[in-house]
DNA sequence: AAGTGGTCTAGACCACACT
DNA sequence: GTGTGGTCTAGACCACTTA
């Protein structure tokens, strides 16, 4: 069968409300229900859902609202995590090695240091100008061989946040001075190094990031 | 009457999974809505929150398991706004004030510049140790009179939280000269100063944080 | 009085995992 | 075949706000 019904009526929300004002009501539960001969549950399941996005929220005897969509949620810093680029982003692969792992990166994944990971360097832009450096390291034997012909694939990490969960860290460092020219930024610059661990759900680690970001191009930016 | 039936559930079984460990399953939705005479849409209200919350997670088709507390979501930095605080954690107002906002906190706050504020800064310690200095600015016009007089009402801050939401933004510092004898660090020190904004639900700002964090003392970890 | 979201019931069928 | 979570129905009562 199809997508559940309760997706597709929020995808109708979501294009309902895209061009509305914050604070608009949208229809009440029951109409809705109706409008979609569906039962009231159904409605308020593909209701929670905006509303647990940041898209939507509820005042209780009053109605449900457009969210100030400044105020969406965004839970990662990283670029490699974020939606969909737009073409205001770009990126360029700096380096793509296939290596053993060294000692710190080992006790991150998790794995012992003989084993094999991928090292992926690239340099993340939004109108050209450098917002960040990632370092990004994968588990080699996670990786099929199709895939690991395809670095778009690879760079597409989004899947595996669905399916688990990421711990960032934020840490203040001075700009290493390797990447003081590719983000264009002085010596002795403090900028915040963002390290990223996705674990699957069982919590056994998947991907593990470096973000090393460009203060004056990029704010990090959180919202809950 | 008291509290909804899916909240005690709720209750229930973050006491029963307390001290259990990873990936262990709980009871499966009908066996609880036996357990409790509850319908199992109840239950699955329960199960819903504490999923949403990080402390289980759903396997289709097998059950429901207690997550690892590691990963238990973490969306603030900010001391202020954290779960409540153990032994281990204590603080020194350092300065409170009622003054007209400078501008750039009015406009933080959405507020004019002859408004009334007030500013409170202080030193957070956890085992004795300086973690961060929070200077934390409140909209006066929105405190009554016997909050006024309890630093600890105004310092708490977290009913805000549940009715709107937060946003922050890390930005990489030297640390300021002014704190580097409370924070216990080195001149010219980098450091991540955290800007908090708490906004209503209706999106107008409520309370606006900077928070300057100890590198040697405070990792800021946040998990999704 | 009418309408709203919050909670709750007692069922149902599905796809999928395990045995 | 049995058990699980995922989805769905067609009602219901409550507390509350607004007119």
């Amino acid at each position: 069968m199809g997508a559940p019904k309760y997706q597709k009526i929020k995808q109708d929300l979501m294009e309902e409300i895209k061009d509305a004002s914050v604070n608009t009501p949208i229809a009440s539960e029951r109409e809705l229900a109706g409008r979609y001969n569906a039962s009231r549950m159904t409605v308020r399941n593909a209701i929670n859902e905006l509303v647990e996005e940041g898209v939507l929220y509820r005042d209780k005897n009053k109605g449900t609202f457009v969210a100030d969509q400044r105020l969406m949620k965004k839970n990662t810093s990283a670029e490699t995590l974020n939606k969909p680029m737009d073409d205001t982003y770009d990126y360029n692969v700096i380096y793509f090695s296939s290596c053993f792992c060294d000692e710190k990166i080992a006790a991150c994944l998790e794995i012992e240091s003989e084993d094999w990971m991928i090292r992926i360097v690239r340099l993340n832009r939004k109108n050209g100008k450098p917002v960040s450096v990632e370092e990004i390291y994968l588990i080699q034997s996670l990786i099929n061989d199709n895939d690991y012909n395809n670095l778009n694939k690879l760079l597409d990490l989004k899947g595996y946040i669905d399916e688990g969960s990421v711990t960032q860290k934020f840490l203040p460092i001075i700009v290493p001075v390797k990447y003081i020219n590719l983000l264009h930024v002085k010596l002795n610059t403090p900028i915040i190094m963002v390290e990223s661990t996705i674990v699957s759900k069982s919590g056994s680690p998947v991907v593990y990031i470096r973000e090393f970001n460009n203060p004056t191009e990029k704010i990090i930016e959180i919202t809950t």
